[in-house]
DNA sequence: CCTGGCACTCTGTGTTCCCGAGTGCCAAGT
DNA sequence: ACTTGGCACTCGGGAACACAGAGTGCCAGG
């Protein structure tokens, strides 16, 4: 049904409409690619494309415009992910090697994503879930209170204060921070519930309330901060690219925590570039704007997302091997860290 | 020059065009408002208000539209901030009250500051320089490296890990940690970089490099964190303003933290509200747009500032109100925790 | 000093008109 | 069977134009 020349003709028209943003004709298309047929043909290839809902005119007598299903079709078998020039690889490694803890990273990552791709960068903090207990500190503050820090093999760093039932003496902290260390250390956050039901019987019974405290606060503190963190920047380069509707509403949604995270994490393989396109997209307001997304990670373990969301007409190979290249190296930082 | 019925006009006009978005007229004026005068006479007064420069009409034949000098004036002398209702006050107490670390409590504020005001808001983190030290953690991770942890009485915690030049003892590092403790527990942060440059003598020689190292790198956290974190949100409620020009410069001036800092910090009394209109702004992207900020802090002493960004046409009185009342409430939980 | 009246000046809006880009279709050519 | 040039047709967008309405400044009278 569609031949190579077809294919072809929506390939030329999805560069000429992201570069012009201009419905492309058949007349622009036969002059500006060399695809050896006159504007006649393509105007017939066109019809085509157009009966299988690939492209679509805006009204009778202007040029086509690519619908989602044409830039569907368009990343999947028309691209290729384009790498990053030798240059921009440099800058991004000088510019991330200089972050010295985890919000650093991050916030250096968001802000690299967004002045490379010059749409709008989103970055999830690397998963609680997924990373290990490198450390449980408990530090005395007053009688009946002390501050835990938790710190895991990513470098982050999540602290509460809490209150005790009790009056605890230093040396039992002491002795209790090396019973949690023990216990804990090098545990995958996610065996944590368990290695911390069979502890009590551990310790002496005088430590037990105190004991129990502590732990459910550990415990709630892994599992109410699963809804992970999210940061993003360039929201100026949503203006810059002139937004036919709604940008409000886009302003809306990534201010909304949820449904960055599910825009980000709903995806079937985590570990390969996600691109999702206009009405592909699960949230309203966001019809009309494409997601690119990647998994980043230490290793082969996954720890997070990132990506970039910008209008639906976007140059997507370019846009996918920046998310891609940021990925990578964010991964290589926070595994050399 | 300026009598009282032609202030009374001037009011008027603000009013009427903060809520309408109009220019306004001379008959506008003499229906809405009690007056007691006819439209002819206002109009001679709207002459002399633009005489003075206090407004201004878009073209002949429009109405009148209120100039930066003209909301100064509004402001100054002709306005008082209007509290919140019971409603809303207990509103904002419920939603601060939840929080549980200081990350939390600047997040829910900037987002109650948006939605209470529907303008940007933007909340700087509590200053390091104001606090003071409440615990120092030193926390072994492996022979030559440990994570320091700062923590000050605002509830700001702070880590770093440190590679040491040299392989520490445990029980040296206790030692240390007491040391670290003893000096600097309750100092004010702009007193610890005497503070610790009186430590070394108290060490033993051995120690020396090792503390070396690690008060240096206490003094690089305290300074170079200097620069302190601005967040905001409620971008979206720029979007809905109907903003005339430079909605892209708003958002790249918002994602500026320098730009931010100097928004709300650049101010001669500290604890009172401070108002900015328009042209009265340090930078040329943000003409168009009026900052109300305020100090907070727990207790007299002040930490940081909040605010808001909106168009120059606001509502003052309630924006000034919101704002005022918030940055209490944070400082009363700042105090309680 | 206020007020009603009046002539004047604009902007914004609606209307009309026309140009040009782009299409679909058809008949002829390869 | 596919490609191509020709041709009539459609429609959006811009230019030209007119017009109503809002608002003003000024003046003379109370």
């Amino acid at each position: 049904m569609l031949d190579d020349r077809k294919l072809a003709v929506l390939r030329a028209i999805v560069e000429d409409y992201v570069s012009t943003n201009e419905p492309v004709g058949s007349k622009a298309l036969a002059d500006r690619h060399n695809l050896g047929v006159s504007p006649a043909t393509i105007r017939n290839d066109m019809a085509a494309l157009e009966d299988g809902g690939y492209i679509h005119q805006p009204h009778t007598s202007a040029g086509r415009v690519p619908t989602d299903k044409g830039y569907r079709l368009f990343v999947d078998r028309l691209s290729q992910v384009k790498p990053l020039s030798g240059a921009e690889r440099r800058a991004i490694e000088t510019f991330l090697a200089g972050a010295i803890d985890l919000d650093e990273i991050v916030m250096r990552t968001v802000r690299l994503l967004a002045q490379l791709t010059r749409h709008v960068a989103v970055v999830q903090y690397p998963s609680l879930t997924r990373s290990t207990v490198r450390h449980v500190e408990i530090v005395p503050l007053a009688d009946t209170r002390v501050m835990l820090v938790l710190i895991t093999n990513t470098g982050r760093v999540e602290q509460r204060v809490v209150d005790l039932p009790d009056v605890i003496a230093d040396d039992r902290v002491s002795h209790l921070r090396a019973v949690l260390n023990t216990a804990l250390d090098g545990c995958g956050l996610a065996q944590v519930p368990e290695t911390v039901a069979a502890l009590p019987e551990r310790l002496s019974p005088e430590d037990r309330p105190v004991a129990a405290t502590i732990l459910s606060v550990i415990l709630e503190t892994l599992v109410e901060r699963h809804e992970e963190k999210i940061v993003f920047a360039g929201a100026a380069n949503l203006a810059a690219a002139d937004f036919t509707i709604g940008l409000r509403d886009v302003l809306e949604a990534l201010e909304e925590q949820v449904v960055l995270m599910r825009l980000l994490g709903e995806t079937d393989d985590l570990s390969e570039l996600t691109v999702r396109i206009g009405s592909e997209n699960p949230y309203t307001g966001l019809r009309g704007t494409s997601i690119v997304a990647a998994g980043y990670g230490s290793g082969d373990k996954e720890l997070a997302r990132l990506g970039v969301l910008g209008p639906t007409r976007m140059d997507y190979p370019v846009t996918m091997g920046a998310v891609r290249a940021v990925a990578r190296y964010v991964g290589q930082i926070l595994a050399g860290s």
